[in-house]
DNA sequence: CGCCGCATTGACGTTCGTCAAGTCTAGTGG
DNA sequence: CCACTAGACTTGACGAACGTCAATGCGGCG
């Protein structure tokens, strides 16, 4: 047991990771009697699409801490639905400077970046040991002309994530230092809490230098805005460990217009 | 930041809109005969294939300057492809600070937000006199069953958005001003050269205000910034008459590293 | 002709980046 | 078990980049 124990679950929805039993026996996982199926696949099947959906998934694969799931200029061949972990894509520019665009957790899909152009855009790096579904991307076609719900749920995904970036977009743009480390760890403990964990708790599975980067800023003001928000008694902070004292006030900064 | 490539059509394609001649005579436009059709439709469909798709597009829409195409909140139920005009899309948060995430020029297609929860999530509003195709999402879903490239192409389109805001993102969080709007310049020209236009003129439909939105700097900020170029003779600017004098030097500015 | 929206420019202030020093913690090896 | 180290984090002092406020210019349109 290598891994810091994550939060405990208020509600007890995943209290020894998905399917970890059958799993530990060496038995196929399918997604149909997946618990993270909700999060993941569309809701509402047949008995029969459910049975088919399971195809979708190829194989699974374990990635170490640090270790990268796929990287940029690799050829695409399948999306990757996290089953246990926390990830971080980042984009490199010329330059040389790379951009973190986003931390997916258990649940969320990757690799969507990749289908434009046959091949992958941004690195996904593993921040803790992880696992994912392998799902071929010629699989998901194929099965998304007979599962009608399949189709509609690759489509729903990928919208998604383009309104997930607008709002990176709005906060980059348009966010002040504290309003944005407000914004982010709000985001993160709601879909930590949608995932049965604390929605006042949790751990910050990346560095301060990789939530600059996601934010647009630079450590060493993640660290002292972290700071303020200690002084202020918004929040307890233990190295990668942050307790909210006061949601309603990380809320208030979040949505307070500049100047006020 | 790096620009997909599209299709590029060999020679002044766009001088007077798609075919423009059989639309004054009142006769239907379809997608087949549609010169557009490379750059919004997916391309190498046999001659089936290609009557089939005609049939993604309902009806069209004329939007005059400074309209609505479609708004935040608004029921989602189709997918836009521009056929002349340009339009900007913007997402609102709840204080009224708003973040142009987007402008969209004849051949792209908007709207891709409003899949995942059957509701636009930004405003779309036309830049100048625009129209644009009505494709009811359900009839691309039923289409795309049939015909294999179609949905292959939906895929793509979605992903090719999602590259494009990680470019953003890139952008708004570790550029500076001149590097953002050397880049903008480059992006649009790049575009505009892919529809036939100029590859050193071009003319911006926004204001200040609204590029400065998109760049997450002030209108200010992105005067001072094209003044700038002027004096260093990288561009002329007259009004909202863009004349690239440059390119290279246009395109070092956006690769520099920060502090060089 | 005069108004209005857009754009430019200057002076000044704020926020955040930069550089540097120092602390804390987990992990390693003696 | 403790010392040592490397990486992550914190904090302070200072400066640069950009925002804010305000005055002015310019062009298009009724």
């Amino acid at each position: 047991m290598k891994e810091t124990p994550v939060p405990a679950p208020s509600v007890n929805l995943l209290p020894s990771g998905p399917t970890e039993p059958l799993d530990a026996l060496g038995l196929k996982v399918a997604c149909s009697n997946c618990n993270l199926r909700e999060l993941c696949m569309p809701v509402g099947l047949t008995a029969e699409e459910l049975t088919r959906i399971d195809e979708v998934v190829a194989t699974r694969r374990k990635i170490k801490r640090g270790a990268i799931l796929f990287r940029n200029g690799e050829a695409f061949l399948s999306l990757f639905a996290i089953r246990t972990g926390f990830f971080k894509t980042c984009v490199t520019a010329e330059d040389g400077r790379d951009q973190v665009t986003g931390f997916q957790m258990a649940g969320e899909i990757i690799g969507l970046d990749g289908i434009v152009n046959d091949h992958h855009t941004c690195d996904a790096v593993a921040l803790e040991d992880a696992e994912v579904c392998v799902m071929p991307f010629d699989r998901i076609g194929d099965l998304s002309r007979d599962v009608n719900a399949l189709q509609h749920h690759v489509h729903r995904i990928m919208s998604r994530e383009i309104v997930r970036e607008h709002g990176v977009m709005l906060l980059l743009g348009s966010m002040r230092a504290e309003e944005r480390l407000a914004a982010f760890l709000l985001n993160l403990v709601q879909r930590l809490h949608a995932r049965g964990f604390s929605r006042h708790e949790l751990v910050l599975r990346m560095t301060r230098e990789e939530i600059g980067s996601y934010l647009g800023l630079k450590l060493e003001t993640v660290s002292r805005t972290f700071s303020k928000f200690v002084e202020d008694g918004i929040v307890e902070v233990r190295q990668r460990h942050v307790r909210i004292l006061d949601t309603d006030t990380l809320r208030s900064i979040v949505n307070r217009q500049a100047g006020v």
